[in-house]
RNA sequence: GCAUAGGACGCCCG
């Protein structure tokens, strides 16, 4: 029986829901936990309606049920189905405490986060950090860092919501100073700090950073914001030179990394580049192209007056035109 | 003993 439900869980973490599915219908005798595997994993890749349906066959929920139902809702914006469940819990626990706290605060409703922070029976330091990201999420940062500041304990996550805090509130000086007293780094606190560079286009200062990350942490999302620094800035070569270097290191890029090279082709009228791009993007990596890829290619081709291009290719779109 | 629930990072669009 173990077996199964570790089978199970390997299966929905990895991405195999329908597999995992499969086999929990199998299964001769479903236990609760292997039911809140199913329903965890369908709660975090946005499956609502399958974890609702989950959620319904449970035999008897317990703690873990009821929360992974509840991030459900909340991780997909669901905040009047996530209060309705919260209200129906039979107990409520220090988690679901704090996911109802972060979906407030997620929705504009930072009062109410604050309110339910307030009276929580207790608070973690999951609970403190959430506080934390609500205030960050909706610009209170001088209230962020006073918040920060009271911490009964930090961890990194504590320290790098706050450092996001400072970059989204545009203090750059104030994140860097944060960034270099931390007292240990992880691949999000480097791309955090690489990111605010990149984005304003400091380059220099982006790519001291970017070398400075330790091998391990040094992962697609480093590599895609050093290509949007070079493709959102006009750098078109040294983005496709930093696009080769990232395929020889990282696992392999994703449609962000091919957004970020159409951009660069788009706003530098690279037709034919734009063209080889969006084709090997599907041939050579088996990335489906999305609507921002459409869009970049139909803006690329109309821009430079392959009016009869930009049509076909509208038509040729798996989607409805917008 | 083992397996399941809450917090932070990249492009575009909203």
């Amino acid at each position: 029986l173990i077996s199964w439900t570790s089978l199970i869980a390997v299966l929905a973490q990895n991405g195999h829901l329908d597999q995992a599915k499969q086999f929990m219908e199998k299964m001769p005798q479903p236990n609760l936990v292997s039911c809140n595997t199913l329903l965890a994993a369908f709660s975090s890749s946005g499956r609502v309606t399958e974890a609702k349906e989950g959620f319904n066959s449970v035999p008897e929920r317990d703690m873990a049920s009821w929360s992974s139902m509840l991030t459900a809702y909340t991780h997909n914006g669901r905040l009047e189905e996530a209060k309705g469940l919260f209200d129906e819990m039979p107990s409520r626990s220090l988690v679901s405490w704090t996911s109802m706290m972060l979906v407030y605060g997620q929705n504009g409703h930072l009062d109410y986060a604050k309110s339910v922070f307030d009276s929580m029976p207790e608070r973690d330091l999951v609970a403190w950090t959430s506080m934390l990201a609500a205030l960050v999420h909706n610009s209170r940062f001088d209230d962020a860092r006073l918040l920060f500041d009271s911490m009964p304990q930090k961890d990194l996550i504590a320290w790098t919501t706050m450092l996001l805090g400072y970059i989204q509130g545009g203090l750059i000086f104030e994140g860097k100073a944060l960034f270099d007293s931390m007292p240990e780094r992880n691949a999000t606190a480097w791309n955090c700090m690489l990111g605010v560079y990149a984005q304003k286009g400091h380059l220099a200062n982006a790519t001291k950073i970017f070398q400075g990350i330790p091998a391990q942490d040094q992962g697609l999302i480093s590599w895609s914001a050093m290509l949007a620094a070079y493709c959102h800035h006009g750098h078109f070569e040294q983005g496709f030179e930093a696009f080769q270097a990232m395929k020889m290191v990282v696992e392999s890029p994703d449609e962000v990394c091919f957004t970020l090279l159409l951009v660069a082709c788009s706003s530098q009228g690279e037709v034919y580049t734009g063209r080889c791009v969006f084709t090997s993007m599907s041939v050579d990596y088996g990335v489906v192209a999305g609507k921002q890829h459409y869009a970049c290619m139909v803006d690329l081709l109309g821009r430079s007056g392959h009016l009869r291009s930009a049509r076909e290719l509208i038509g040729s779109m798996p989607f409805v035109e917008d």
